[in-house]
Formats: C-alpha cells, sequence, structure tokens
DNA sequence: CATTTTTTTAACGTCGGATTTACACTTAAC
DNA sequence: GTTAAGTGTAAATCCGACGTTAAAAAAATG
C-alpha cells in the first residue's frame, strides 16, 4: 500500500489530486499547510509528498528541508507542485532535496504519469515480473530485454518505452508523453516524439508500438 | 460540488446561463464586470469562470490574464463567451491562457456539452465507462468494444459515438453534435455529420443510431 | 578537446481520416 | 401527385498528422 500526502493550501487542488489518486489505488492524506503536512508526516510516514510550494506560513521548500533533517522521514520522496513560470523555484526545490516537479495547472494525467515514474524509478513499486510477453524494462540496470536479447537503449528512448509499457494497450497522447518524458514546459518540436518512436521501432519491432492517429501512441504486448 | 462563475455585463445572459446551469447541477456565481468578477473569484474559487470578452471597463482578456497570474487560482478554467465574428479574440483569448470558448450567440445546450467536455478533459467529472448492452468505450485504450469484438475507430467517428452514448436514448441535435465534436466556430459541409454516422452505423450496426428527422440523432442501447 | 553517442531540427514524402461533392432517397405537408 | 426540406450514400478530393531520412546541435565519453 503507497501513501500520497497532498499539502497545499487550495482545498480545490486538493481535491482534484486527492480524487485522481485514490482512482490509481493509492491512499491518500491531505494537508492544508505546512505545520499541519509534517505533523500527518510523522503520523502516516507517507512514501511521497506532493508540496506546493507557494504557500502561506510555512512554505514548500521550508517543509521540504525540515523533511530532509527528520531522522528516519528523510528517504520519504517529495514533488513539488510549481505554479507555471516561477522556474526559480525549479532550482530551489531540487536543490532543497526535491524528487521531481509538476508545473501547474496541473493535468492529471500528467501527474499520474509522473508519480508513478518517480515510485518506479525509485523502486516503490513492484516492477519485478513484468506482464509484458518477451519484454523486460530492468530500471535498475537501464536495461530492456527483448525475447532473452539484451538492449542497451539511450535515456529519452528507455524512458518513452518504459511509459507506454506501464500501461499495456492505453493510449498515451503527445502532450502526456512530452510532459512525463521530457519534462513539464519544456519546448520540443513536433516531430521529436515521432524520431524516437521511430527508433523504438527499430529496436524492438514495428508490431509493438502503434499509433492512434491524432491521439497518440500505445504499446500492444503480442501479436 | 463544481462551482461556476458567469462573468457577463449582460444581465439577461447571464439568467440564462445561470438557469441552464443550475438545471444541470451547478452551483452558479454572477458578476456584472471584470472586477466583481475577480472579487467573487477571490471568495469562492470556482472551477470555471464564463468570461465575456467584450465588457465595459476591464475586458475579459485582462481578466483572464490576471486570474492567471493568482496565485492559487491558476488552476480555475476559463473559457470565453465571444460575440461571433471576433476571431481576434479566439487568438488572443487561447493566448491569454483560456481553455476553450464559445461563441455567442449562446445556445443553452451548445453550451451545457462544451462545459461538461472541458471539465471532464480535466478530470474534474467522472467519467466511468457507460455500461450500455454490448458496448463499452475504452477512452484510455482509445477502442470500442462491440459483443466484445474490438473497433479501432478514427478520432471524429469515436468522440461523436462517444457522445451519442454518453446519454444513451437522448436526442443530440446537429449543432450541439457539432459544437462538442467539432468545436465552435469550425465550419464544415451540411453532409459531414451524416457521413460520419454512416460510418458508425457500419461499424456498430444500423439499428444503434436513429435518425430523428429534424431534429438530430440519438443512441438506441439494444434492439 | 576530439570523438562518439544521443537528441533535436528541418525538409520532404506519404497515407488515411475528414470533408466535400453530387445526386438519390425518404418523409411529411398540401 | 407534387413539392420542399431533410437525410443517405458513394466517390472524389482535400488536408493535416505522421513517417522518414539526413544532417545539425547538444551531451556524453574518453
Amino acid at each position: 500500500m503507497i501513501k500520497i500526502l497532498i499539502v497545499d493550501d487550495e482545498e480545490d487542488i486538493r481535491e482534484l489530486l486527492s480524487y485522481n489518486l485514490k482512482k490509481e489505488g493509492y491512499t491518500v492524506f491531505c494537508a492544508e499547510n505546512g505545520e499541519k503536512g509534517l505533523a500527518v508526516l510523522r503520523e502516516e510516514k507517507p512514501d511521497l509528498v506532493l508540496l506546493d510550494v507557494m504557500m502561506p506560513g510555512m512554505d514548500g521548500i521550508e517543509v521540504c528541508e525540515t523533511i530532509r533533517q527528520l531522522p528516519g522521514l528523510s528517504q520519504t520522496l517529495i514533488c513539488f507542485l510549481t505554479a507555471r513560470g516561477e522556474d526559480y523555484s525549479q532550482i530551489a526545490g531540487l536543490d532543497a532535496g526535491a524528487d521531481d516537479y509538476v508545473a501547474k495547472p496541473i493535468k492529471p494525467k500528467v501527474l499520474i504519469s509522473r508519480i508513478n515514474a518517480i515510485l518506479r524509478r525509485k523502486g516503490m513499486i513492484d516492477q519485478e515480473p513484468k506482464p509484458v510477453k518477451g519484454l523486460v524494462i530492468n530500471r535498475e540496470k537501464y536495461i530492456v530485454e527483448k525475447d532473452g536479447k539484451v538492449l542497451q537503449l539511450p535515456r529519452k528512448e528507455f524512458e518513452l518505452l518504459a511509459l507506454l509499457v506501464s500501461k499495456p494497450g492505453d493510449v498515451f497522447e503527445r502532450d502526456v508523453i512530452l510532459d512525463s518524458v521530457w519534462g513539464t514546459d519544456i519546448v520540443v518540436g513536433d516531430r521529436t516524439i515521432d524520431v524516437h518512436i521511430r527508433k523504438l521501432r527499430e529496436k524492438i519491432g514495428e508490431k509493438h508500438i502503434k499509433t492512434v492517429k491524432g491521439i497518440g501512441y500505445k504499446f500492444i504486448p503480442e501479436d
């Protein structure tokens, strides 16, 4: 059971995130400010904290720094929620020890796949026997095994494939792919995704990645 | 509980929209100009703001830009109400950070389905797959299952079917279909809908989509 | 800092979904 | 029956999203 704590002063955002995360099967706690957040944190010891940067009173960065100094909780994963544009918080945030950040306005789909990514990266999510026939994604070794053959994929290709494979059969829209592989507010040309998709298809076979024109791409498990 | 704020200087429009939105179960607030709108906004933090572009004093675009800079309200959804023809406002509006716009004169039915679409896109509304007998619409995988068979529909056909199935038995008027599948101000020929309907009928069977002459189409659940 | 690898851009080709066209058909009113 | 408005249909065309390649730019590597 994976616990996530949301710390944000806006009730609407807490509800939006809470609703979507619960739907994904996470156990969710909420707090409306930094102080209460720390209290819940000590009580529940969540695996991941979503932390608004801008809050009245104790702001997100202070909370983050505090968490990092708490014995026993220093391993807690932290993800900032930042308003678009305040990119200073990126730097300050990651300096303060955050594992990731997501820019507002938050798109639920983006947040979910981002959170799954963080937890997967840190090994909090069971990812042992990938239920994908003939394809094993090994995040520790950063390799992909295709029918026993070992593939060394470059970072972007690896992340892209890992994303698609994380929900076999589900369509990933282009903007979701961009946000979760490339990162929030990174701007790249239209053809960038296509080129990476092509390289993946070269390496793992044409039939596994299907284009859904006008929407995005999806991974097809096997024949 | 979803809150919607209407900002328009014409009382008739405020009443028209308010009446129809309340009937749909939304909680509605009104303001007659930009300044008052911002005040209500801060007070009530609505989920969605319907914003007239042309208003005396502070116009819609200014209000929109202001909202986008307010910490804590940047997540608010914004939908412009624009007079037909002033297409400059489209561009300026979407640049200013609007999520959608609806052209005047406003038809309540169009507005409702548009608003539902916005909220659904942003994950504010439950969109559980309707258990229509023998037909499952799966937005995640972007496929339709008809009696167990999997159909891969092109984008427009999928959206059209999804719309009709969203309220089985209800008639969707042609202009409502146009506005919610094609979008406001998109002008297409008279026969475009028919052709798509025909393709759908080919794929899911004649009997499921019924023509209501002079009005529109409706989905018939089963036999 | 030169080399290699990865990532991105740019230019063009391609394909199929989206739309139009043109006309047949259906329905209801008179 | 005649008419007119609305709809059905097949085929032709349009158009934009995607594919593909090569080459440039940026990162990583030694």
